[in-house]
DNA sequence: CTGTTAGCGCATTCAC
DNA sequence: GTGAATGCGCTAACAG
């Protein structure tokens, strides 16, 4: 199947011109005499003349593509970020390859070895995790890679986020202040560092300061979907919470809408704060209050920061948090 | 900045072979000896040899990459398409470039544009209308293209939806039938085939049947967002309207909370149905009813199609019609 | 400012 | 069953 008949060796004829010089039009090159870029430009309109961008990959070993490893664009958060990063890389004449992993870690290294056999300039992960077998992946690679809204606790790689150590232990004091005396932690894995190290953290810090002892049954582990988060209220009320920090805005939708079922009142007899600001906060009923992080700039930000390693531009520092903040709305007092 | 090292003609010599061996081998070639298969396998192994997929492509034509365009990966409904595109190319082989388009025409065609140079195999195309200019740019590749969740009037291209018009007759007949008389259809721009040619038909056919004349006064042609759906109650009201048939989840879901935060009550008071059921549907109180569709499918047989016109295997139907139902939740008596 | 010459890494005849 | 040769379409020195 002929995708392309017309080659750099067909304008380069028909102008009477070597092909070296149409490449250099092509490629915005100074060094062509204004007339004879005209005539040549003439001929590519004429001959509708589209450079092989597959044939330049292979000459120049740049491919101005750039591999997204995502766990699900069906997730609102991971599809905002996705979006960030699309338009910044087009802002800078990039494509991105989107690959689905499912968090899966065997997914996620064969994607990367495809991704890395079609020659991307760069990669920009996002995971929750991240297992050895990848780590090991990635260090055979010279390809510059980034994280996106994904920590590493290892410190390794490139990477923006928000202080989510610092948004939960904010929010978890909040609540705290407010008169809540035993306050739920729902979050997804906490294998995943962005839950076991980082916002664990600031739940265990925030109660410490309050002079609170922990306990582990108010920890809620989950897998971050919706429909467990409807199942949670029975256990919620169990140990006698009256208030919940939760990671995921579909996990706490999910509470929320289990607690109203019930005949639980939020916020009035159950405060729920939730973090990650989609715009399904404010679709539900009551609205959630949220941790505000920039979904979209992470994204933008995120590849903004590979298109300069990719340019062997300096980069001043490897661990971007952007700002966060937070929405009240109407699950918190 | 070299990202591949090593190439076939290191593995050749490492294994004293030629290089049309290996890339037998590689590529699965039978005419080749077991003895000399391992050799080679063993060698690509300790070298750790990644073919180079950029030049493989340059030398058989074939990029294994498919693009997407789609107007935007936030938006649930082509999100999950999107998810069902990539699963499917994921289990051909084929990697996915995904762009997003905001439906704008102009950029619709630079996008293409670009594919197209990249040498993708094929494209999925994603879009509410097809601009003229984009049209003669589709008619110039012989690249393949299927329309996924998009209607082609002019029944030109491959394409997999449901059908509109009977399901959106179907809805309004049935709310008609449970006594309202006067049915609002609130919709994307009427200028998108889908919107203006099927939707809109299946609403005047179910208004016909009943012996209800055509009012445009109950026609609400909105730009789909949930924003311009919460301010939507009191033109619905202004114009006696009782019930709506509305195109999209997140505008419904405006309208249905701009209802409840004005006090009218759903489905008491007002009834809605949507049309995408969308996650969204199950997240809003009332949960709201909508018309099924098979969203993920969609994305899955659109590539599933693509792949059989890639592989220049017979299509038996270019316009396929998945099938619809009706979701009966609570924004229905 | 412009042309010539080499490859980039691989698939693919065509011989052997 | 295997190897040698050619070219995919383009960029990148290197001359001139």
């Amino acid at each position: 199947m002929d995708k392309q008949t017309i080659t750099i060796y067909d304008v380069a004829r028909e102008a009477s011109v070597s092909m070296a010089t149409v490449s250099r039009v092509v490629n915005g090159n100074a060094n062509v005499k204004p007339a004879t870029r005209k005539k040549v430009l003439d001929v590519i309109e004429k001959l509708d003349y589209r450079p092989n961008a597959v044939a330049r990959g292979l000459a120049s070993k740049k491919t101005t593509t750039v591999g997204v490893i995502v766990p699900d664009v069906t997730n609102m958060y991971f599809a905002s970020l996705a979006r960030g990063i699309d338009d910044v890389a087009t802002m800078y004449k990039y494509n991105i390859i989107l690959t689905n992993s499912d968090s899966n870690g065997e997914k996620e290294v064969n994607v990367l070895n495809t991704l890395l056999s079609k020659q991307v300039d760069g990669i920009i992960f996002m995971g929750n995790e991240i297992t050895d077998k990848l780590r090991e992946e990635f260090k055979r690679t010279k390809t510059p890679i980034v994280f996106a809204g994904s920590v590493d606790e290892q410190n390794i790689y490139a990477r923006v986020n928000i202080d989510y150590t610092a948004a939960v232990q904010e929010e978890v004091k909040n609540l705290i202040d407010r008169g809540n005396k035993r306050v739920a932690f729902v979050c997804g894995p906490l294998e995943q560092a962005i839950n076991g190290q980082f916002r664990l953290k600031g739940y265990k810090q925030a109660l410490k300061s309050a002079g609170i002892p922990y306990d582990d049954k108010l920890v809620f582990e989950t897998d971050d979907t919706y429909k467990t988060g409807t199942l949670l209220q029975p256990a919620l009320m169990s140990v006698n919470a009256t208030a919940a920090m939760v990671t995921d805005d579909e996990l706490a939708a999910g509470i929320m809408n289990g607690m109203s079922d019930a005949g639980v009142k939020v916020p009035d007899d159950f405060e729920i704060i939730t973090s990650n600001d989609t715009k399904l906060t404010e679709m539900v009923r009551p609205k959630m209050s949220s941790i505000t992080q920039p979904l979209y700039d992470i994204g933008a930000v995120a590849m903004r920061l590979l298109t300069k390693l990719m340019h062997n531009e300096p980069v001043d520092e490897k661990d971007v948090l952007l700002p966060y903040g937070l929405m009240k709305r109407e699950s918190t007092k």
